[in-house]
Order: C-alpha cells, then sequence, then structure tokens
DNA sequence: TAGATTGTTAATCGATTAACAATC
DNA sequence: TAGATTGTTAATCGATTAACAATC
C-alpha cells in the first residue's frame, strides 16, 4: 500500500538507532532534524525524508523526542522479537561470532552450534552437533536465523537445506553468494578488506 | 585526471574479482558482459559501465578474457602490493580476525597485535603487547593498516593515536563511526544483524 | 503572536539502463 | 564479409537536496 521503502533507507535505520542511543545515554531528550543530520554526516532534509517514511514521528517547531524516536525505530527493525538462531561452522570465526551472540542474550537465543566434524569442546557454554542433526534439531527447537561461517563451497548447499528447516534468514560470512528467496545478510570480510586496499591506495 | 570513480562502483569491484577468480579455476577463458552480468545478476550496460571506467578491458565481438581481467581488477584494487598490519583489541573477535588474517600471508602480515591488557598467550604465534607500545612499535614496524576489534568507547581515541602512527587505513570492527580523514572500513556486526532483523520481518 | 521546525512537494543530481555506432 | 559484442552516448529512473507551506 504505502510506498516501498528502499534499501537505502533501511541501511541507515541502524545507525539512527545508534546515534540515539547514544543522546538517550547522554540524558538528551529532544533533537532537530538539523542537529541530528550534523551528528550524523547526514543533510537534515535526509533525515526527515528517512524518518517520513515511517510516520509523523517529529514535531512542528519543536523537533523529535530521543526516546520515543529510539523506541520507533527499535520497532521497524524488529529488535524487540526473540530471535531463536544456530551457527553452522565452528572455527575461529564461528566461535567468535557465537560468543558475541550469546551476549546478546535475552534478545536473542542462539540455540544450537554445528560443523561438519562435531567437537567434544563446547563453544559458548553449548556443544557442537553434526551435520546429520541438522534436520531434527530445526523440527524441534524452530530456529528462524541461521549463521554461516563456513567455507563458499559448501554455502548454497548448505542454504538450501536450511530453507526446507523453515529457516526466515541467513546471516552469511562464507564469503561466497547466495541466491534463493531466503533474505540473506551477507558480511564479506575479504570484500571489505580490498575495499580498504582501494582506499588507501590513492583517489588515482 | 579521468572522472572520479562511484563509490558504488568501488564496491562491486571485490565482487567481479570474485567471480573471475570462480571462473578462472573452473578453467574458462573468455567471457561477455551479457554472461558475467547473468552469473552476478547484474545488467550487461552496467558490467560494461563499471569495467570502462577502467579502461577497455574487452575486445569487440569477442568479449573480456577471463585471466587478464582478473589481474586488471586485481590491480586497482590493490591486492598485489604488501600490506603490513596491526590489530588492537584481541578479545573473541580479534582474536579471530587474527588468524583470518595470519592466513592470508604472505600478501599480507599481520606484525603486531595489542591489548589494553597484554597477556601472556601468544595469539595466532605472536605475541600480545601492551597499548603503551604502540607508538615505538610502530616508528619501527611501520604498518599502513589497523584492524580496530576493540570497544566503541575507546576507538576515536585509539584512532587519533594511530593517525600520529602514520596509520593509512583502519579496518574498524568497533561497532562505533570514526570521523577524520584515514580511509575506513566498517565492519558494523550489529548493523547487518539488525537489517536482517528487518528483512526476515517482512516487507510490509 | 512570532519563531522554529516539521512534513511534503519540487528541483537537482547521480547512477542505472537502453540504444547503437564502432570494430574485432 | 557477416555476426557478435564492446565502448560510449542518450534516456530513464531513483535518491538526495532544496524550498516552503503547514503547524506546533
Amino acid at each position: 500500500m504505502g510506498k516501498k521503502i528502499s534499501i537505502a533507507v533501511i541501511r541507515r535505520l541502524p545507525r539512527y538507532y545508534r546515534h540515539l542511543s547514544e543522546l538517550s545515554s547522554m540524558g538528551i531528550t529532544k533533537i532537530s532534524s538539523t542537529e541530528l543530520s550534523k551528528k550524523m554526516g547526514l543533510t537534515a532534509s535526509q533525515v526527515r525524508q528517512d524518518l517520513n517514511c515511517f510516520g509523523g514521528f517529529g514535531r512542528q517547531g519543536y523537533g523529535y523526542q530521543v526516546e520515543s524516536l529510539f523506541a520507533e525505530i527499535g520497532a521497524i527493525l524488529g529488535i524487540d522479537r526473540d530471535y531463536r538462531a544456530i551457527l553452522i561452522g565452528v572455527g575461529n570465526l564461528g566461535s567468535a561470532i557465537s560468543r558475541y551472540l550469546s551476549a546478546l542474550s535475552p534478545f536473542f537465543s542462539l540455540v544450537g552450534l554445528f560443523d561438519i566434524e562435531p567437537k567434544k569442546t563446547k563453544v559458548a557454554g553449548k556443544e557442537i552437533l553434526g551435520m546429520n542433526e541438522l534436520e531434527g534439531f530445526c523440527k524441534k527447537e524452530k530456529p528462524q536465523i541461521a549463521v554461516l561461517t563456513l567455507p563458499p563451497e559448501v554455502a548454497p548447499e548448505v542454504a538450501d537445506r536450511l530453507k526446507k528447516c523453515g529457516i526466515k534468514g541467513i546471516w552469511n560470512f562464507s564469503g561466497g553468494e547466495l541466491k534463493g528467496d531466503v533474505p540473506c545478510e551477507n558480511v564479506h570480510l575479504a570484500d571489505s578488506l580490498m575495499i580498504l586496499f582501494y582506499q588507501i591506495g590513492g583517489e588515482k
């Protein structure tokens, strides 16, 4: 019904969320689009356009209430709901991300860890299951999110299995690209590092 | 002199690099803009526009030579040069990234690890130095890149010190935003996860 | 009321797509 | 040569910025 929200706007939402959180913890209760835009390195116009995609959160002649805007953006992003996730590929990166996610509890629950070779040692207090247990586990535990910290060669195949398991979103660290209709956020570390190389290289 | 390359194009370069690498390892020697665009989910026009920002790499009536295009893009990104880096903040994520970077050797050298509390245990075969040794170390070892895997509160202050140490680029995992003129690539894990939440929430 | 600042429409800018002449 | 496909210019689309009327 309403006009579609562009991906560019969505990608700015977590930044708004972060800056509003900071303002809030500094005890600031109201902010104008101009002040917020300066803090964030945007134009005031853009701030107002962005926020108005979702509704009139401000008050003319006054500005925006920090606390309520923060809550609104959190709700739009869907921070509040309780997410359940599994992680597949418990190598170096997988272990680190596991601990990172475990620390987000109770808003976020990492309910299972999987690896091609199940290990005796626990990570983030959880045992590591073998890939053959994936389908059974998902049937029982119903995670919505799968974190892929595994090699790019196997990512597409695992993604297919996950789709059949009812996974609703993939956080992909594999470095490969996943096609298919399951929503996916890619964290391409190698790409990011290459872009840094380019930037260092100079503007040419 | 030539027209400036847009950031949108730059961000696609690592993807081209990745796909060309794959084609190359499959033994494919030539590819047309149409074929490459299909593989990557772009338009053929865009592929030609992108590549032409840097020069006429193709041949009319034929297409692009996979191997040489791969090499060209690598050179544009600056993959070849030998980078030296330090990493600051050897927690879970820092340890994992250290090991990731160590595996890139010899094209990339992680020469030093730092933490507020220097530890006895080595990570990725390297000892962990205290922050007071930062300036001296940089003077001697001349790293160009600093990887920040530390809390957002301290990131700006550390970034300032790094600038004075002659650091040319920052790979920032802190979750905070760095202002200043040192080129910086941000890996915002929390932001990425929130965007996944939004996508799962549905299109509205 | 007067001043401030939003919400929203219009103008501008830049990036993507389409078209086609050049040429291998 | 005829066919294919690039390089490049022109057209379109979408996102950002500017402007201003609405209103707190």
